[in-house]
DNA sequence: TTCCAGGGGTAGA
DNA sequence: TCTACCCATGGA
C-alpha cells in the first residue's frame, strides 16, 4: 500500500503533446469525457478497485513533460487512491493518451513528403483519443454510424446516464447487457443500433468476445478486421475506425466527412465527385499510414481554430 | 414535411 | 470485389 495521493505524474514520450492528442477527433466530446477549458484538462469518472474515481488529466508543463492526473472526486477525494487504484489509473491514461504508440515511423514520413505533413510532428499529431477499455471505444464508434455528430453525443450520453456508474462511469459490458434492447432503444434512443449494442455487449460480457486479444494482435490487418466485421453493425467505416484506435491506420474509414473533405481538397476541379475508389487513391503511397496521413491533412484544416474534429 | 447525418446490408453484375 | 439500391431514425 503506498501513501495516499490525490495528484501523480505520468511519463510521457518526449513528443508527446497532450492538446493535440485530446483534440486528435471527437471522443472528447463524449460521455464521460468533459473538456474542462479552464484548466485545460480532460476529466472523466474511472472504474476502481472498490468504486469509481474522478479524474482530471492535464499537461501543465506542456509538451513532453509529464502528465500529471489528478482525483478531483469519487474515490480517492478525501484521501487518494491506494496502489491498486493508482494503477488503474495510470493505465487507463496510457491507453487514452496512447502513450506506448511510436509515431517516429509516421512522422519520418510526414517529413519525407513535405508541406503540409512535416508539421506533423511538431503539432504533436498522430496520437488519436481513445477510451479506456476497447469496449467503450467500439460502443462509440457503433454510434457514430448511420448518424450526425448531435446524434451520436446524445445516444452516448443517454446510454452511460441509463447504465453508467454513480459517478458517470461508462458502463461495462454487463451494465449495457442487463439494460437490454428495449431499454436501449426506447430510453437511450438507439434505434436500430439497439441489438447490435446489447448483443457486442453480451459477447464481452460472457467473454465469447475477448477485445483483449485485439489490444495485442499480431496478424495481419486485414484478419483483424474480419473479426471487426463479423460483429452486426459493423461495416466498412466502422472496421477502419476500430482499426485506427487499435493503432493501425491501413484502412480509411469513408464517411460523409472524408467524400466531402477530399472531393474538396484533392479534386477541386472535378464536375461530378469522384468515385470512393479514386479519393482512397489520393493516400495509396501511405501504406501503413493512410489513415493518419488523412486525418492530419483534415484535422491540420481544422485545428488552427483549437476546436476538434467532430464535423 | 423534407432532407441529411463521421453507413449498414444485400443483391446482382 | 464493386455498384446500385434500400433501409434506419433522430434532428434541423
Amino acid at each position: 500500500m503506498t501513501a495516499p495521493t490525490i495528484r501523480e505524474p505520468v511519463p510521457v514520450p518526449d513528443d508527446f503533446d497532450f492538446g493535440a492528442t485530446v483534440h486528435s477527433h471527437g471522443w472528447m466530446r463524449l460521455a464521460p469525457f468533459a473538456w474542462d477549458r479552464d484548466r485545460n484538462a480532460l476529466e472523466r469518472p474511472l472504474r476502481v478497485p472498490g468504486g469509481e474515481t474522478v479524474v482530471s488529466l492535464s499537461q501543465p508543463e506542456g509538451r513532453g513533460r509529464p502528465v500529471v492526473a489528478r482525483i478531483v472526486a469519487g474515490r480517492g477525494s478525501r484521501g487518494g487512491l491506494d496502489g491498486p487504484g493508482w494503477r488503474v489509473v495510470e493505465s487507463a491514461a496510457r491507453r487514452m493518451l496512447r502513450l506506448d504508440a511510436d509515431l517516429e515511423p509516421f512522422h519520418a514520413r510526414c517529413r519525407e513528403v513535405g508541406p503540409p505533413f512535416e508539421r506533423a510532428s511538431e503539432l504533436g499529431f498522430g496520437r488519436l483519443l481513445r477510451a479506456p477499455t476497447p469496449f467503450e471505444d467500439l460502443v462509440k464508434i457503433l454510434a457514430t454510424t448511420n448518424t450526425s455528430w448531435s446524434g451520436t453525443t446524445s445516444m452516448v450520453a443517454r446510454l452511460v446516464e441509463l447504465a453508467g456508474g454513480s459517478h458517470g462511469a461508462f458502463p461495462t459490458p454487463a451494465d449495457v447487457a442487463a439494460l437490454g434492447a428495449d431499454r436501449v432503444r426506447e430510453r437511450a434512443r438507439w434505434g436500430y443500433r439497439s441489438e447490435p449494442l446489447v448483443e457486442l455487449a453480451e459477447a464481452v460480457a460472457s467473454g465469447r468476445l475477448d477485445l483483449e486479444r485485439w489490444e495485442t494482435w499480431d496478424g495481419s490487418t486485414g484478419e483483424l478486421e474480419a473479426e471487426v466485421r463479423e460483429l452486426r453493425g459493423f461495416g466498412p467505416y466502422a472496421a477502419a475506425h476500430v482499426l485506427a484506435l487499435l493503432g493501425r491506420h491501413d484502412r480509411i474509414g469513408v464517411d460523409t466527412a472524408f467524400r466531402s473533405f477530399v472531393a474538396a481538397r484533392h479534386f477541386p476541379d472535378a464536375g461530378e465527385r469522384p468515385s470512393d475508389r479514386k479519393m482512397l487513391e489520393v493516400y495509396d503511397a501511405w501504406d501503413r499510414w493512410k489513415g493518419l496521413a488523412y486525418w492530419f491533412e483534415l484535422w491540420h484544416h481544422h485545428y488552427g481554430g483549437g476546436d476538434a474534429v467532430t464535423g
